[in-house]
Parts: structure tokens; C-alpha cells; sequence
DNA sequence: ACGCGCTTGTTTGTGTACAAACGATTTTCG
DNA sequence: CGAAAATCGTTTGTACACAAACAAGCGCGT
């Protein structure tokens, strides 16, 4: 049998656990990334960058050249994302592009020498939002939690 | 001084930190949430429900009757966006809306029939997507992520 | 009563996010 | 070798996400 001060508070009703928008994991996922990506958005300063063309020019940097595909898998972003990303960094002459001699379906990315200054300039700032984001967490919490998160990812 | 196996990876470069793309709060809640999103298209179900649908549904059903804006604000939608949801699920006539006597710039919005059956039919599902989200971590980590997420929210 | 500020809902424009379908290639395998 | 399968980049259509600007309405203070 079940307490009566369980059995009272079902009373009426069904059995199964409320339904609480605000405890579900998917709903604080959104939230925690809207806040990151208003922080982001702020504290970018004069480079004028998005969250994933941040993370193109920095695959990049890291990369020197690779096709438009393989980026996109570096930085999580399907194909056709990847089209807008990359005409917006095209048109900035933050980025270059030509056709792969070694195989006439791929095109090879690379940094102009205009991307490589911007995104040198905007690595500190990188570090900066993401210690910001994580600003109520201590050390240990901030570890712990990053851990936990890449085994969601 | 630092010992010498430290200060011969830095060589050449600077002392920087190296950004590392995988390990920002950013990207990884980024691929988080993207993950959860496949599985809440994977497992709605018949609903044909997106993640921001059902939480607009659900809260609706909590509420009863809420003005729209209001409704943003408890599913953290911002008010464009709302515009869009909101068009969705009154072209599918699960909600209902109306103009508020109290306050002519408002309109109240309500469940249908439909939409508080569709709703309760799917409420199991959400429990179950949050599930298969956590599916990597054992009880206890569960509860340490979802408290940590939630002071980032 | 009037004016000023705030809220409500809407529109427009930019930027993710992804499914689905496509033509052009390249690779694989029978 | 040659056909089937896989990959590459593109386009189209739907759905968030938010800034910015707007008209309409409410409410407060003087």
C-alpha cells in the first residue's frame, strides 16, 4: 500500500509525475545556450562574428586548409548551414576558397590573411565568454559539469 | 620557473592558451541541444510536435488561460518568436485565442479540445525524450548535471 | 486632463538548423 | 570493366532566435 500522504496527493488525478517544463533537460539545454549566445553576442567586441563563424575561423586556423564538408563536421554544422556560414565569411574576405585539384567535387578552405589577424584578435575574447558563461560555477563545479556535458554531446 | 617539457611545447609560440573548440561551454551546450532535438523529433511520436510546440502546449495546459507575451515569458520565447509558434498550433486548431476585455492590446490564448488531449497523449513521450537524453549518466550524475545546468540558466 | 512611459502584439531582416531532393563525382565491389 | 553506392556541394522549404522599429493601448504622475 501506498501513505496516505501520497495517496492524497494523487488523489483525483492520474498517477504519473507531473510533467515540469522548467526540471526538463531539453528546456535548460535551450536556456543555458540562449544565455551563452547572448553573452557571446556581447562580449565578441569589433569582430562582428556569430558563434559558428567563430567556430569555422578557428577550425580553420587550427586546420590551415580542408573542404567545406570536413569543416562542417569539425564544428557540427550540416551541409547546408554550412552554406550560409561560409558565404557570409566569403563575402567578409575572411576566408578563401578554390577547387581541390585532387578531386573536382571538393573545394579547399583556407584563411585570408585578413581572417587570420581577426580571429587571432578574437581567441581572447573567446576564452573570455566562455569563463563568463560558467561565471557562477567554482572550479570544481565548472570541471564536473563540463565532463557531465561532453558525455551528452 | 616552469619545467622544461612545458616550456618546449610552447616553443616557438605564444604563451597562450590554446583555444580548443571542443572543450567550450558554447560549442558542447550547442551539440547538447542539437542532440536533444533528434531525439525529440525521433520520439514525439505521431504529435508532430517540436520541442518549443509542446513546451507552449504544456504550459498552456498548466495556465489555462495566458496572454501571449505572458506565455513567452514561462516558455522562454522571445515575443517574434513567438508569432510563429503561436501560428502553428492555432493552423493545427490546438489552441485558441481571443481578444481580452481587460486589456484590448491583449489576446488570450487557451487549449482546444484537441490540443489538451494531443498534449496529454504526449506528455509520457516528453519524459521519456528527457530519459534518453540522460541515457549516458547514472542517477545520481543526473541530478549533480541538471542542478549545475540550471544555475547556468 | 494630459502627457509620457511602458506593455502588447506585429513586421522585417539576418542568421542558425535541418530534411529532402538534386547533379556531378568518386569509390567500391562484383 | 562497369554498375551500384557513397560523397560533395547546392537548393528549397520549414522552423527557431533575436534585434529593431512600429501602432495601439494602458497607467501613472503632475
Amino acid at each position: 500500500m501506498k501513505p496516505a500522504a501520497i495517496a492524497a496527493r494523487e488523489d483525483a488525478s492520474v498517477a504519473e509525475p507531473a510533467y515540469v517544463l522548467e526540471d526538463q533537460v531539453g528546456h535548460l539545454l535551450r536556456r543555458a545556450h540562449q544565455r551563452h549566445a547572448a553573452i557571446f553576442q556581447e562580449m565578441i567586441g569589433d569582430a562582428q562574428l556569430t558563434p559558428l563563424q567563430f567556430a569555422a575561423l578557428v577550425k580553420l586556423n587550427d586546420l590551415g586548409e580542408v573542404s567545406q564538408n570536413e569543416l562542417g563536421r569539425r564544428t557540427a554544422m550540416d551541409a547546408a548551414t554550412m552554406q550560409g556560414v561560409i558565404k557570409r565569411l566569403l563575402a567578409r574576405g575572411l576566408i578563401d576558397r578554390k577547387p581541390d585539384p585532387e578531386d573536382r567535387r571538393r573545394v579547399v578552405l583556407s584563411l585570408t590573411a585578413d581572417g587570420g589577424r581577426l580571429i587571432a584578435a578574437a581567441m581572447p575574447n573567446g576564452h573570455a565568454i566562455t569563463d563568463e558563461t560558467l561565471a557562477g560555477l567554482s572550479d570544481a563545479e565548472r570541471r564536473a559539469f563540463l565532463s557531465l556535458l561532453k558525455r551528452l554531446a
